[in-house]
DNA sequence: AGCTGTGAATATGTTCACAGCG
DNA sequence: CGCTGTGAACATATTCACAGCT
C-alpha cells in the first residue's frame, strides 16, 4: 500500500502539501490533467522544482502530457501519510485551542481532535461539540485511551515543557507547538513550531529593509 | 539610529526572532553575559549559527566573554524592526481572528491590531475590547487612517486573493495569511503563509517514515 | 512538438577550525 | 585561557538543460 520513503528534506515535504492543496483546488474534469509548470503556478515555486519534488517519490507524469490530476493527489496523500485517520489530543482549551478545534481543515485531513486538555478547573467539565474538556492530570490516560501519536500544545510557555513530556511519556511522537518556547525532548519526537510573533517580526523587518532601500535614514 | 541592513537569507532573520526570545526569558541580573553556546542551546541551533547570523549585523559579542543581554537584545529589536508601533489591520472576525485579536504577544512587540473587518454583517457593529468590527467595504478607509503597513488575513480561502489586493492597494506591504490559499501579489509585498494543515501533514509524514524503519510495510 | 525525469552546474546555507582580541 | 568573528570547507537545495518517452 504504502509508498517508499527515501530520505527527502523537509522543504520538499512542505512542498507537497501544497501541491496537494491545489490540485484539491482544481476541477479535474474541465482539467484532468496539470503540467509541473501550472502546479507550480499554483503553489508559488517553479516547474524544475515540482518535477525534482515528485521524482523523489516516483514517476507519476507522463511526458507530454503531465500529471493526471486525481492520481497525484492520492500518491500524496499516500506519501504524506494522510489515507488513514490521525487521532490527536490539544492541551490547553483557550482562544487559540478553541480555534483549532473548530478549524475545519483538520478533520477533512484525517486530523481529529478526540480529547482536549486544560488545568484550569472552570474549564474541565465543559463540552465542545460532545468532547468534555479534562484536567491535565487525566492527560496520560488519555492520549492511551485514543492511541493519540500526535498532539497540539496551546498553553503559556511556562507550561509547556512539562506537558509536551507528559505527552512523550503517554505516546505522542509528533507535536504542534504554539507555545513560544523551544522544546528540548528525545530525538524521536518531532516538534513543529508555530511561532506567531516570528512571523510578524520577520513582515516587520522585510518592511523595514524595503524602506530604508528606498528612503534613506534621517529619523 | 537604525542598523544597516545587508542581504540576509530569511531563515537567519527566523532565528534573530528566536534569540530574540531566548534573551528575554533570560534573568539578566543572574547571567548578564551569554556565550554563543548558551543562546544555541536556548535557541536549539549551533554555536556557529549563532555567531554567524548576529555578525552579519555587527560585532555585538566580546572575546572572551561572549554577549552582554541587554544590549544584544536590543540590537535584535533594532535590526527586526521593533523599535516601533506598528498599527495592523485584521481582516475576519472567525474563530482564529479572535484568537489573533487577543494574541498578548503581539502587542508586547508593538504588534496592534486597530482595525477589524469582516463580511458577514452579523459580526460588523460588535466591538472587541474597543475595536469595533467594520464592513469590508470599510477596508481602504480604515487601512489609511491608521496609516496600517501590516495586515492579517483570517478568512476562507474563497476571499482570500480580494482581500488581499484590497490591503494592498490601500497601503498594505506585509501580510501575515492564515487562509489556505497561494496568494498572488506584487512582488512589493511580502507575505508570510501560516498553513496549519501543512504542519500538520508534516508531522504525518514524520511519523509515517520514523514507524516503516521500525516494522515494516505489512497492511 | 510537448512535457517529464534527471544528471550536472550553480547557488545557498551550515559547519569547521582557527586567528585574534579581551 | 575563553570566546568571538570569519574565511575556507563542506553540505544541501535549487536551477539548468537536455535526453527520452508519448
Amino acid at each position: 500500500m504504502s509508498t517508499d520513503l527515501p530520505a527527502v528534506s523537509d522543504s520538499t515535504i512542505r512542498r507537497l502539501s501544497l501541491y496537494l492543496r491545489a490540485l484539491e483546488g482544481l476541477d479535474d474534469q474541465a482539467e484532468p490533467t496539470v503540467s509541473s509548470r501550472r502546479l507550480a503556478e499554483l503553489a508559488g515555486t517553479s516547474a524544475a522544482q515540482v518535477r525534482k519534488d515528485l521524482s523523489r517519490f516516483g514517476s507519476f507524469g507522463k511526458r507530454g502530457l503531465g500529471y493526471s490530476v486525481a492520481p497525484l493527489q492520492n500518491h500524496l496523500r499516500d506519501i504524506l501519510g494522510l489515507q488513514r485517520r490521525w487521532p490527536v489530543v490539544l492541551v490547553g482549551a483557550g482562544r487559540i485551542g478553541s480555534a483549532l478545534f473548530e478549524y475545519p481543515y483538520f478533520r477533512e485531513r484525517g486530523f481529529e481532535i478526540v480529547a482536549v486538555v486544560d488545568r484550569d478547573p472552570a474549564k474541565v467539565g465543559r463540552r465542545w461539540n460532545g468532547v468534555k474538556i479534562q484536567s491535565v492530570e487525566a492527560l496520560p490516560t488519555l492520549v492511551r485511551e485514543c492511541r493519540a501519536e500526535l498532539g497540539i500544545l496551546a498553553i503559556p510557555a511556562t507550561d509547556a515543557q512539562a506537558a509536551a513530556e507528559a505527552l512523550v511519556d503517554a505516546g505522542v511522537r509528533g507535536i504542534l507547538n504554539f507555545a513560544p518556547v523551544q522544546l528540548h525532548l528525545g530525538s524521536h519526537v518531532v516538534v513543529n513550531d508555530v511561532n506567531l510573533t516570528l512571523e510578524m517580526e520577520a513582515l516587520s523587518f522585510a518592511l523595514r529593509t524595503a524602506s530604508e532601500l528606498g528612503s534613506g535614514e534621517g529619523g
